[in-house]
DNA sequence: GTAGATGATTCTCG
DNA sequence: CGAGAATCATCTAC
């Protein structure tokens, strides 16, 4: 009994990375210390585990919370191992798996790669921005939702600093306790016989158990960064309307292409560079805007006029900047071409241009009847009508940006 | 709160 | 695989 008093001492004034336990017997409870790994314990873990997993509808802030609450339940869970400990170190007791040597744990892998990619564990790189431009990129937003990133980064920056936190307060309750558990082996050796072989199957017990505690930490952690990937990154339920200058830009894109609006894979990485989105963004613009434009095309009307007028005023703009050009580089032949046939992209437009300058009242009838006649060509149905008005856009060939002066 | 607008997704078809 | 069509989910103006 004495020597049981004498661990029950030493071990009760272990310092648990700043925890102390006095006494050792202040922790709760311990529902099944009979010599059984605490099933009780392992209940309260895995509610904490489910309770972090459903905490969907909660603050990110409370969802950390939880993580603290949940390291501090793993540092008490941590102190059933004293319980084991004291049944291993007596004489005679069996040691369960002690001679199982731990293969490297797929689960644990797994963990920590996702961990890694996160930006969570590893080097810092600025709190897992790499991860954050890696989802903006593939959430399509880039300057519409820095905002939001700058928070989901910082959201992951401070997951990433709980996480070191009680990984090295883990990491060093494990050393402290394994030079304690050492020194009491020694202590123990003036009593019994204790060879090396047995010291270092008790550091293996001792470490295996701090690395399934981590592996929680782990998992937790891989949880809480799952969420907030999904509160933030989730493009459906974030889904933002493109800015104001990007939808004009792909407005006058189709508009100004309304014969054939499919533009080519370069035309959308162009227009994806212009107006901040992505290429498949582009794609999914247009295939609405079709769609949308031929289920009402009366409804998109007044649009058309609008970007028709847009269109022949930079047309205009582009014209008279040529002119100004060629007479600048070659005053002696001014105005050489014959009336209006400048050498602008979108020869149809042109007509609209020069139509809109000598009304000088749009948008009035005159684009909107030119619009109108377009339209009319292609009747809305743009693949099946080998229309003659495709010509009017396939002078500057199909799906190639347009390149307006106004950009 | 609601209707309409809009970006994204899913399914089907050629 | 790209386009059309239907639909979903969210945003925005009222």
């Amino acid at each position: 009994m004495d020597d049981q008093a004498r661990i029950m001492q030493s071990i009760g004034g272990v310092s648990l990375a700043g925890h102390s336990v006095q006494g050792g017997m202040a922790l709760p409870p311990p529902h099944g210390h009979d010599g059984t790994d605490g099933d009780g314990r392992k209940q309260d873990i895995g509610d904490i585990l489910h309770q972090i997993m459903t905490i969907t509808d909660q603050s990110l802030d409370e969802a950390q919370a939880k993580l603290h609450e949940f390291s501090l339940h793993l540092l008490v869970y941590f102190l059933n191992i004293i319980v084991m400990f004291l049944i291993f170190v007596f004489p005679g007791l069996s040691i369960r798996g002690a001679q199982e040597e731990d293969p490297p744990d797929p689960q644990l892998m797994r963990l920590d790669n996702m961990l890694l990619a996160e930006g969570v564990a590893g080097p810092e790189k600025g709190g897992g921005s790499a991860a954050a431009a890696a989802a903006a990129a593939a959430s399509g937003g880039a300057a519409d939702n820095s905002i939001e990133h700058s928070d989901y980064r910082a959201k992951l920056t401070q997951i990433r600093q709980i996480y070191h936190t009680e990984l090295e307060k883990y990491e060093q309750a494990c050393n402290e306790f394994t030079t304690h558990v050492m020194n009491l082996l020694r202590e123990q050796s003036r009593t019994r016989p204790i060879s090396p072989k047995e010291i270092e199957r008790m550091v293996g017990i001792i470490h295996r158990k701090f690395s399934s505690i981590q592996m929680q930490l782990k998992q937790s952690t891989c949880e809480a960064v799952m969420i907030l990937r999904s509160r933030f990154l989730d493009a459906r339920r974030k889904r933002r309307n493109f800015s104001k200058q990007a939808t004009e830009i792909l407005n006058e894109y189709f508009y100004s292409h309304l014969s054939n609006p499919y533009p080519s894979e370069e035309a959308k990485e162009e227009l994806a560079k212009k107006c901040s989105i992505t290429v498949s963004q582009v794609s999914n613009w247009f295939g609405n805007k079709r769609i949308r434009y031929k289920k009402n095309i009366g409804k998109f009307q007044e649009e058309a006029n609008l970007y028709a007028a847009k269109t022949a005023v930079n047309a205009a703009h582009a014209a008279a900047a040529a002119v100004q050009n060629s007479q600048a580089n070659s005053p002696t032949t001014p105005n050489s071409g014959s009336s209006g046939s400048f050498s602008l992209p979108h020869s149809g437009h042109m007509f609209l241009s020069m139509q809109s300058l000598n009304g000088a009242s749009y948008p009035g009838a005159q684009v909107g009847a030119i619009v109108q006649a377009q339209v009319g060509a292609t009747n809305g149905g743009w693949q099946d009508v080998p229309t003659p008005s495709s010509v009017i856009s396939a002078t500057e060939g199909p799906g190639s940006v347009h390149s307006d002066t106004s950009d």
